[in-house]
DNA sequence: GATAGACTATCTATCAGAAGATAGTATTAG
DNA sequence: CTAATACTATCTTCTGATAGATAGTCTATC
């Protein structure tokens, strides 16, 4: 992938998180990575394929993440509250799958099945790594539920809060 | 508060609730109630002054939903996972609340602060009912995020999965 | 009771800006 | 030379917003 191709899916990721997928457009992507709104169709022909791929990408991005805390601490609950706690806790505040996935009704339909299939995986991973399908449910809501309140409110502690509580109870 | 303005507001809630902020225009909120864009103007100024009155009525109108359910369990977190579960069940599937929260980072400041009063009033009703604010936390959290997965996943019936763990758990 | 004025609600017409997308052209590296 | 990349220029459509006209209703005064 070339250089330009990933600063644009930066950069389209970061503006997805800040406002949706109708609060982006090309001529905005293109102005961060300095280039004109034309050139960006010569990368991403379609909004939805930049979209989607902005997606797919952040899909395997937070697989491969998951992967890495579970080397540190082999408590799955831990491992996905804690790589979501970090995207919680950057800049951008909340996961871009989250943002698409509340308002998912109204997305392009190649968007949209990225978004659901960012949710299976994360289940399919949770229970392949003995989590219950109940709690794999209940933790995956969890977790993306504190991002969305956390940034409602502008305060990332909340994510703390949320799900301090959360790791304690399971832990049992 | 006249029909209109009522129509007016529950056509701007349904398109809200589908794409957000960005996700509707005057012009179809006028087509769905019978009247032209400018009319809804007429009514409401701006757009903020739209959204932001939507969330407030969400708002109240919620605060009395959990009131109802009190009376019928005593119980806080069932009447809050039942609450919310109406509307995850519904057409709507989603609060609007939720889908703005989470883009909330992009949205106009008269917007973003009902939001945040939304979810501060939420917390706030949970502790006062008996919670603890830890508990308030993980309880919002996990029901709001249930939203935004079941959503998601387009199966109402994951909010059940992820939000019956949890009533379980709490019991106790 | 009739009439003048004000208010309410809607309309038509229009604006300036932004959007996604395309065609055709230029530049540059191998 | 040619292939990859980015450009200029442009199109159409949609957006929030405003101005001004119109028709109906209410109210207060004569």
């Amino acid at each position: 992938m070339s250089d330009m191709k990933t600063a644009i899916m930066d950069a389209a990721e970061r503006r997805i998180q800040l406002g949706g997928f109708g609060g982006f457009s090309f001529r905005e992507v293109a102005a961060d990575v300095g280039i004109k709104s034309a050139s960006v169709h010569y990368h991403f022909p379609t909004k939805d394929d930049l979209g989607a791929a902005v997606l797919r990408r952040w899909s395997e991005h937070t697989s491969e993440m998951v992967d890495e805390e579970l080397k540190k601490d082999p408590d799955p609950v831990k491992a996905w509250t804690k790589a979501f706690r970090g995207t919680a806790h950057s800049d951008a505040h909340i996961c871009p799958c989250t943002v698409l996935g509340a308002a998912s009704q109204d997305l392009p339909v190649q968007v949209a099945k990225e978004v659901k299939n960012f949710f299976k995986m994360c289940q399919k991973k949770m229970i392949a790594q003995g989590m219950s399908p109940a709690d794999a449910a209940n933790v995956l809501s969890t977790i993306t539920g504190a991002m969305v309140v956390a940034n409602a409110l502008r305060d990332a502690s909340e994510y703390d809060r949320a799900t301090r509580e959360l790791v304690r109870s399971r832990k049992q």
